[in-house]
DNA sequence: CTTGGAAAGTCAACAAGGCTGACTTAAAAC
DNA sequence: GTTTTAAGTCAGCCTTGTTGACTTTCCAAG
């Protein structure tokens, strides 16, 4: 149950305190509400368009990599072509959105943010963006790169890829 | 846009390099894809039983506040409690959860989990917690002094209420 | 040049888990 | 005795996820 593994053993003083089951549940309890005041800005705006968190997604992430196809954004996304084909549909119909056919591979459909689409990315992400940067600001830099660390060392190994991978759509 | 509001100057070096949009950027995405791993493995699991991340969250806070009634439930959760009861009321008739009309306010219901309900909710969270042990360990006690204080400054402050109650059931 | 298979899209059906609105019951509070 | 509160229920709707079956397009290997 709660064994140690083969680990370098305590001095004393520096326990593993932060370690504990009941740190390990406030970490839990942590993300759990820090993510819902995360989505919770661009959540209220979304409903304004009648939209919800999944076009938020493709937004962001086609904005991030212009000209991405839909195969890399189902990787990235993790959902089925299905469901990320709706909501893509939607935006296509609407306007923010632009697929055009590949020029070497014509199988492929390259995503594009039209002017319109450009303009909610923008609402959307200052948005999301005000709140971290005033979370970034009262905790401080040192505290920056302690949650980027625990956060990377958190995600499954694929999505580290697309997380590492800057914006740089592909190569 | 990005005017900087009156702050302590900024002297020289030290840079507010951490709240680039693009490190804001990078830090928007290390929350969506961590949040992905840090639901993984319950999920997982709940789907061996038929269950969702609903039954996960009340699972998780009944355990956290035995006794707790469905209102203070519902203000945690931040959900109807049309919601809410179809989640209990499955969790009740699978005998995973105790409901007890109150003492002193009939009208209560008091929650409780039983033995089932209670092995249950140690698989989960023994799963979630051993991601976020490997997380912590690899990441260190600073980094994850950093990583509680980013997630705190980035809650709603109603939110911030439930976390910092500590698992007293009241009181 | 044909054919196999990959990429994309489509249709249908379904489920979880959110939501609103209307309504009942029981008990507490005033 | 009336009003308010806590809980529960019924009905209906939406988003977003799922499977499965199928078509169209078109590159690439035989």
């Amino acid at each position: 149950m709660s064994d140690r593994p083969n680990l370098a053993p305590l001095s004393r003083g520096e326990s593993l305190l932060f370690l504990t089951d009941d740190q390990l549940r406030r970490g839990i309890e942590a993300m759990f509400f820090a993510y819902r005041g995360f989505t919770a800005d661009p959540d209220r705006i979304l409903q304004e368009y009648g939209y919800g968190r999944a076009h938020h997604r493709a937004i962001h992430f086609i904005n991030r990599s212009p000209g991405t196809t839909v195969n890399n954004l189902l990787s990235i996304l993790g959902v089925t072509k299905q469901s990320l084909n709706r909501v893509l549909r939607t935006l296509v119909e609407d306007g923010l959105v632009d697929s055009r056919v590949g020029d070497r591979d014509k199988r492929e459909r390259h995503l594009y943010l039209t002017e319109a689409g450009a303009a909610l990315e923008r609402k959307l992400s200052e948005a999301q963006r005000s709140r971290m940067r005033d979370a970034f600001r009262a905790a401080g830099p040192d505290a920056v790169a302690g949650f980027r660390a625990v956060l990377e060392q958190m995600m499954d190994p694929e999505m580290k890829r697309h997380y590492l991978d800057d914006a740089d759509g592909g190569k």
